[in-house]
DNA sequence: CGGAGCCTTGAGATTTATCAAGGGTAGTGG
DNA sequence: CCACTACCCTTGATAAATCTCAAGGCTCCG
């Protein structure tokens, strides 16, 4: 949440009473939760990365968004639904629970909150947009920029990609389960991109070395992530 | 909007009063909102059929979603965000345009008109992220049957189906662009679909043969529209 | 040292796109 | 009433992108 829009010390303080308290950690590689829950609470990311998913019966997976730091997911609305998807912990994750009930008072109280809820349903509704047109219209190469960007330029807002070197947990396969590929041609595709100079990717760490090119591939413009309504705190 | 969930009378007038007071008829193959415009008013779909999209420089096109007569668009919550897609219109459009304030002022009254904007947010998103799995992993006949699908259920949900038969205007190219493949392949599947007796479809009518089948093929289970939170009023 | 998980490479198959052209139909103007 | 145009739909041939299958290698961890 520290990356939304204008608080008061007040105001931060509830927040922090909020999410303190009921936490939970989640290892990699587990379900924080699973399709066909329903939801008890609201989640907030403290730390690590995770990804919205759907599992196929025939074990095919398409990964629905990356979820980050700062990032709120049940919003349920005090309605009782049926998650139709599963949240997936890619790195070791601490998420907040947040009673429904509490987090709408607040934001009674606290319109920056109401404010900052509202402002991720939108960023989160943007970003399904943005997926969908990487699927429907992009390259294989033109993709795998476009994730490469979007998580980019999340990272640095939330003042976790400083500089061009990033962390960045995903697998190839992961990258493919995203960007509806095979990990064979997600792996060829990378490599391209190695020999272009347009990335160094190993290990856990991403470093982006030709931001411009990338965007450009990708036809990135980070218009849909609403960069402007998230003043970092 | 007549698709929500339990209202009585007495809101239903407050309802209608605020639907009553601006609308705006769109020309089929107009826009109701360019990108980059910054909606002025909450739009809700009378009549007619339209779409989300979003146009490339180069000219393609991603169709992002189908909106039909009850939909709710551009529920910004007060705040003016500039459109990262297009709205148009596939048919001849009438909509209401609500101001943001006298919506968020009835949702504060009526209980049932906040739960219905929520669960319109709701479906959107659901949709959005159940296109994402088609595009991501199912094959052009899958993404096909999918559509239809949708439709057909979504149709039937509020009435403008009660039969197999319904009125379908968008053109093969209009699916292609929903689907992500090209207007000769979608063809190519859409001749095969007709072959196996699964639909017709000529003109702007279609007629669903064999919907399990369909189902089967899209790997299609209507959850994501939830339609248990949407009884027919 | 052994295993597990991930990345890499190659060859061939499949799906889907591209290009190009023809045909039907509905509406329009003479 | 006919000709014409515009918009769709249809078909064929060929090309390109991506997938599938299969195998081998690297690295980290126990």
């Amino acid at each position: 949440m520290h990356a939304y829009s204008g608080l008061n010390d007040a105001d931060r303080r509830q927040i922090d009473t909020l999410l303190d308290q009921r936490r939970q950690v989640v290892p990699a590689r587990r379900d924080v939760l699973g399709e066909g829950e329903v939801p008890r609470f609201v989640h907030v990311v403290l730390e690590g990365w995770g990804c919205r998913y759907r599992q196929m019966s025939d074990g095919r997976r398409q990964i629905l968004s990356v979820i980050l730091p700062g990032d709120v997911f049940d919003v349920t609305g005090q309605v009782a639904i049926r998650m139709d998807h599963a949240i997936g912990a890619i790195t070791q994750m601490t998420v907040a629970e947040v009673s429904a009930e509490a987090l709408h008072d607040l934001q009674l109280h606290v319109p920056a909150v109401a404010q900052a809820v509202r402002w991720n349903g939108h960023v989160t509704t943007a970003t399904h947009r943005e997926w969908i047109v990487s699927l429907g219209l992009r390259s294989a190469r033109e993709r795998i920029a476009q994730l490469f960007c979007e998580v980019y330029f999340r990272l640095n807002l939330i003042g976790l990609c400083p500089t061009q070197a990033c962390e960045f947990p995903l697998t190839q396969a992961d990258v493919a389960d995203a960007t509806g590929l095979t990990p064979v041609h997600v792996n060829r595709m990378v490599q391209e991109m190695r020999r272009d100079r347009l990335i160094e990717w190993a290990g856990k760490s991403l470093t982006i070395l030709d931001l411009d090119a990338l965007c450009e591939i990708a036809q990135f413009t980070p218009a849909y992530l609403h960069l402007e309504h998230a003043v970092p705190a």
